[in-house]
DNA sequence: TTGAAATATATAAGATACAAGATGGAAGAT
DNA sequence: ATCTTCCATCTTGTATCTTATATATTTCAA
């Protein structure tokens, strides 16, 4: 008995290595939106077969991070101005209901964890620390549908809030913008602890406007076009 | 120019089609909840290899309908009573912002296609052809968000669509129940075509709560546990 | 008789091989 | 010079074959 709390790791499925390998890629911006993404090449890469690899492309379609033409191939998703808002209008809509949904089921457990997160996120700001800071950013939000106690709604937050972080790693590069989503970060909380429950839904819910907005003014800037065809 | 307009049906992938296929077999009902889906005999009763029926299982599972148990196998999905719940919750949430959006942004559509499909539910009752009253009571629904102008809320509605689609076909056997559902429709359409907002919204939640009500009246007497693993 | 360990079998997961559609450029016709 | 057609090549889509794992069964000992 060396280990007390080693989960004995049971081997994940090599779909599910490569899912979350290519994910991270394009969450954390190591892949270009736009870029190809070839099976033969991915395969190589990872050294296995196609097989997983293709597997794993379908599940990051799904969680709309690719977009896969049919005997054309496979590239990272595009960011149309559109998407940016339909992106902001979903979040508005799902957070909201889960944090009412939270406030109602698991208030203490709730407070506690957010705590906890937000914490980080001023630790990681404070080193500057921006990867991490995102993490956390992202964490807070999951947070509350964690918490919300229905897994169907949580499910139905997941594709967007990896499509959220890939918009975030790309998009916030001003310093300025931390520093108000941090504010911002604190208010909610401190309504949610309050239990001040419409505030707090108007406060999340301006949030997301802002930090969509603060997006939408950065967009122009950014290579949405970016091919990088590489070969 | 002999066809006007021949849409030159382009050859979908076998995994899509089996995908439709097994889809349409779970919520007409004719494979049981819990049924055991062998890869292999999917293959052989389709004539194709496993390839494309791992990747239609796949896709199934993204959509709620089959759970996958690693190296075990998939199963169509069991309904537990938490699980009405959380369905019923979510379609409330996500349908009363689809309504709001769509009576916003598209509302002549809206009526239009509303009215069109209302028309179709009383045809289908008036001969009681009940299959075909539950196709067009999903496709009001869907026709609330396919107006909402947001497709990413479309799209989170999708996976429960059809599990909701699963669960009508197994639940609504009395003849009361399609009556008063046929009745809330009616009560939907005429508000949104006045577009009274609030009292849609209020008539669409308690048409959902009431579907779940009824639902979970009948839950106890339904198969749920029904494995039929059937050789 | 009971319980644990060894073994058998069924099943999915992955690797490899092959077929077929999509694309772009070259060659030929106009 | 420009447009069309054909073909080479790239890439996915599908089939087949092999390996690994989970579960049931059997065997053997206490």
């Amino acid at each position: 008995m060396v280990s007390t709390s080693r989960k004995l790791q049971r081997p994940r499925s090599l779909t599910n290595m490569i899912v979350e390998r290519i994910r991270s890629q394009i969450i954390e911006g190591d892949l270009e939106l736009g870029e190809f993404l070839s099976e033969n090449a991915l395969a190589e890469t990872y050294g296995v077969s196609k097989t997983p690899v293709r597997e794993a492309l379908l599940q990051l379609k799904q969680e709309g991070l690719v977009d896969i033409h049919s005997k054309r191939g496979t590239y990272v998703f595009r960011l149309k101005p559109a998407d940016l808002e339909a992106v902001g209008e979903l979040r508005t809509i799902l957070e909201a209901a889960a944090m009412d949904l939270a406030i109602a089921r698991a208030h203490a457990k709730l407070v506690a964890d957010l705590t906890d997160v937000v914490g980080k996120m001023e630790a990681a700001l404070a080193s500057e620390d921006l990867a991490a800071y995102r993490r956390f950013d992202a964490a807070f939000h999951v947070v509350l549908f964690r918490h919300a106690g229905n897994h169907l709604l949580e499910a139905s937050y997941q594709p967007i809030a990896f499509k959220v972080q890939a918009i975030r790693t790309r998009l916030s590069v001003s310093g300025q913008h931390n520093e108000t989503s941090m504010e911002e970060h604190h208010a909610i909380l401190d309504a949610i602890r309050e239990r001040r429950v419409t505030e707090a839904r108007e406060l999340i819910v301006a949030h997301i406007q802002h930090t969509q907005q603060r997006y939408a003014e950065e967009f122009p800037s950014i290579p949405t076009l970016a091919v990088a065809r590489a070969r």
